[in-house]
DNA sequence: AAGCCGTGGTA
DNA sequence: TTACCAAGGCT
């Protein structure tokens, strides 16, 4: 390691990461990379949109999935977007799989099929903001790019003991992230900031008796590091109210819709319900049926969303398969291919109680949600 | 630039 | 139970 072009912390970070890395699905470890190997920009793009806001355990299947079904940036490109919607279903942020498509398209199009290798590049992108685009130059071109995410905000509050709030502090943050990024194995470096945030430096209860950075953390000698990163208060979520419709034909189908493009679970699946409410008073009841049938009511669905939590009361109806442009008869037993956001998986279990046999609908989790 | 945008795991 | 929050981006 070069003493001019990487910094004492960072060369101490980095002999960390070589014993202590996580094995991910998506990552070329430091052993492969000293053989030769090199990450797959498309991996380490799809990995990092997946994972915005989202747990490592939550992405791998999806990550999985996603490679067999569309192994290279051109297959995705080519992909129906629906096809795309109904893989992504259930991992949440629904943008990101419409900016995912949309930049894959890009890509092919307009790049020959070949990832940008600059962050200025990448940053051009959809779906690629400062964060995703510092995170796919360091690890899959090995630019020396400033990667701060959720993790490394932590790691360098509690290294520095920031003591102004987020997100205010992140452009100081920042600054520190930049002095510390080596020329030298800058990929890694970010990897192991990150593995370091959610494996030690973790938000509770930090293992800080095992941390690299335990004779250098200004928080760990002054302070409790718990207590870092300082944050802006945040305001409550309130409760919204609706109701949700699910009519089944004789022969076994149900009645779906499509959701406008953009906004809330954008360009996804449903059954028909009725705008979600603040109102306490009112939006509950069959009387806003999207068609008359004999609607029973037949359970409640609760679901938090990120700004606000949904009560939904649902409502059963077995009436004769209408002809309806609004929307389309799916048989019942093929809803797994298509693109249902959670909440309406909820929905519809609760109508149809064996509609998602074998998933994670009637988990004791999922029941004790549902009433 | 502050609000919008999902979901599931954890303590 | 409730609260927090996880490899953020877009408008």
């Amino acid at each position: 390691m070069d003493a001019k072009t990487t910094n004492p912390l960072a060369a101490h970070l980095l002999g960390w990461y070589d014993r202590h890395h996580r094995d991910l699905p998506w990552r070329v470890g430091p052993a492969m990379q000293q053989a030769g190997q090199r990450a797959n920009p498309y991996h380490v793009w799809l990995s990092e949109v997946m994972l915005q806001q989202t747990t490592v355990q939550a992405v791998k299947p999806y990550f999985q999935k996603f490679l067999v079904t569309w192994p290279t940036v051109v297959d995705l490109a080519a992909a129906p977007v629906e096809d795309v919607m109904a893989a992504w279903a259930g991992l949440g942020y629904y943008a990101r799989a419409r900016n995912l498509k949309r930049c894959a398209e890009a890509v092919a199009n307009d790049h020959g099929g070949l990832f940008p290798d600059t962050e200025e590049g990448l940053r051009t992108l959809p779906g690629i903001g400062d964060y995703t685009a510092a995170a796919i130059a360091a690890i899959a071109f090995d630019r020396p790019a400033a990667v701060m995410d959720g993790n490394v905000e932590r790691v360098i509050s509690r290294l520095y003991a920031i003591s102004s709030p987020l997100p205010a502090s992140k452009p100081i943050m920042k600054g520190k992230v930049r002095e510390l990024t080596p020329i030298e194995r800058p990929g890694d470096f970010a990897q192991a900031m990150m593995d370091l945030g959610a494996t030690i430096c973790t938000p509770k209860r930090p293992a800080c008796a095992l941390c690299p950075f335990n004779g250098h953390c200004l928080a760990l000698r002054e302070f409790d590091p718990e207590n870092f990163p300082l944050k802006a208060p945040k305001k409550q979520k309130p409760l919204r109210q609706g109701a949700a419709f699910v009519a089944v034909s004789p022969e076994g189908e149900i009645f779906l819709r499509r959701r406008p493009a953009s906004g809330l679970l954008g360009g996804m699946t449903e059954v028909p319900n009725t705008a979600w409410t603040a109102r306490q008073d009112g939006g509950t009841t069959a009387d806003h049926a999207p068609f008359s049938a004999d609607w029973q009511s037949c359970g409640t669905v609760i679901h938090v969303f990120t700004h606000f939590e949904l009560r939904l009361t649902v409502f059963r109806a077995v009436t004769a398969r209408s002809s309806d442009a609004s929307g389309w008869w799916e048989p019942v037993d093929h809803l797994e291919a298509q693109a249902l956001p959670t909440v309406m998986k909820k929905a519809i279990s609760v109508a149809i109680p064996t509609a998602f046999n074998g998933a994670d609908m009637n988990s004791p989790a999922m029941k004790r949600k549902s009433r």
